[in-house]
DNA sequence: TAGATTGTTAATCGATTAACAATC
DNA sequence: TAGATTGTTAATCGATTAACAATC
């Protein structure tokens, strides 16, 4: 169990990752707390404080080592290793998921793509091939997945989780309109669409 | 301007609306506090003190009737009127997003779809034909854009977002990996994926 | 050494929860 | 009226910011 960080700290870590990245692609090789403040728009505090939550990574009078930094970063989110990813649901917003994925330069290798409709079947996107839904126990014998995408209709998201739980996945990314209740342990990412599209059209009003 | 109502409020207004939206399908005419503080796994403090931010919309000893606080919610989330979209790079992510816009029912409609591949051009998603960027100035011109979608590629996110702005438009839907910088009254709200992917992967370590 | 900047404690601010009087 | 449940004030909790001693 990681210890007791905020949710709030986490929401912050990718952020400076990436302007952490940002800086090494722009040969910047040490940075203090103050200046990364003023790029970033948080308090200088915030950010020393937040770090400091695992560690101690700079040093007085110098600042902070960016490679350093980011790289210590990156092993607290977890990017040090390859997640293995199954993806369920190959609608339009599956398609591009899968894709997605693939595509970015982070640690995560699609490894199957799962649907319940046979029309799909075979289909190949980012080269790898659909395959049905009840072919999951079997792919699962050999392939170790540790992360699933739900990319289903709400009705399916619940069912499809409970099963895959079972089997022992762990970790999913759900992009459903649905809360998933799931058991101590495992681990549940959501991306709301259109809970963030309500929230835009909230702040465009009354202006 | 909106008074000084917390983001965190703001977060959980369309996850009201959507419980209240299940409610409604389940034929449930009145709901208290404390019946839909179990549903939705939050205290019913809360949910009083959220909900009191906009208005008394309960009544002591009775609770809170299901359709007019479902409409109200509706109406603060500004979902009473449709809000014209346009999308811009038309890859993956956003054939996807111009689709599940489409589909939703939600009171978005999709207008225009832009990128500035050639190959591109002509092609219909969701009916709709992309156009070049470079259109759309004249586009602009007989067509009000509520909302801009951008699905681009980093680089190209920022001096499309100005240019738009120039134009005329106040809000961006952004999922492209940067922190867009806008002048006052420019609403943006950011999907960022691989920041979500990252939370994930934190949560599965050390357990 | 002197100057800079962290790590960390203390102070402030804001958000959540508890309690209860108001009232339907 | 009695019971239920809101609206709202007060108490608590947590997160952010400020301050500064430690130290490179």
């Amino acid at each position: 169990m990681n210890k007791g960080i905020s949710k709030a700290v986490i929401r912050r870590m990718p952020r400076y990752y990436r302007y952490l990245g940002e800086l090494i692609e722009n040969g910047v090789e040490r940075i203090s707390s103050n200046e990364l403040s003023e790029m970033m728009q948080v308090t200088a505090s915030q950010i020393r404080q937040d770090l400091n939550n695992f560690g101690g990574f700079g040093q007085q009078g110098y600042g902070y080592n960016v490679k350093f930094l980011y790289d210590e970063i990156g092993r607290i989110l977890g990017l040090t290793e390859i997640h293995n990813v199954a993806l369920f649901g190959v609608g339009n917003l599956g398609h591009a998921i899968a894709n997605y994925v693939s595509f970015e330069k982070l640690p995560f290798k699609m490894i199957g793509l799962f649907d319940v409709d046979p029309k799909k079947k075979g289909i190949r996107v980012s080269e790898i091939p659909i395959m049905m839904l009840d072919e999951f126990e079997e792919f699962y014998k050999t392939n170790r997945v540790d992360i699933a995408v739900l990319t289903l209709p709400k009705d399916a998201a619940m069912p499809v989780a409970e099963r895959l739980a079972n089997l022992g996945v762990r970790a999913f990314w759900n992009f459903a309109h649905v809360d998933l209740v799931m058991p101590k342990g495992i681990v549940v990412e959501n991306v709301h669409l259109s809970e963030s599209l309500m929230q835009l059209s909230y702040n465009m009003t009354g202006r």
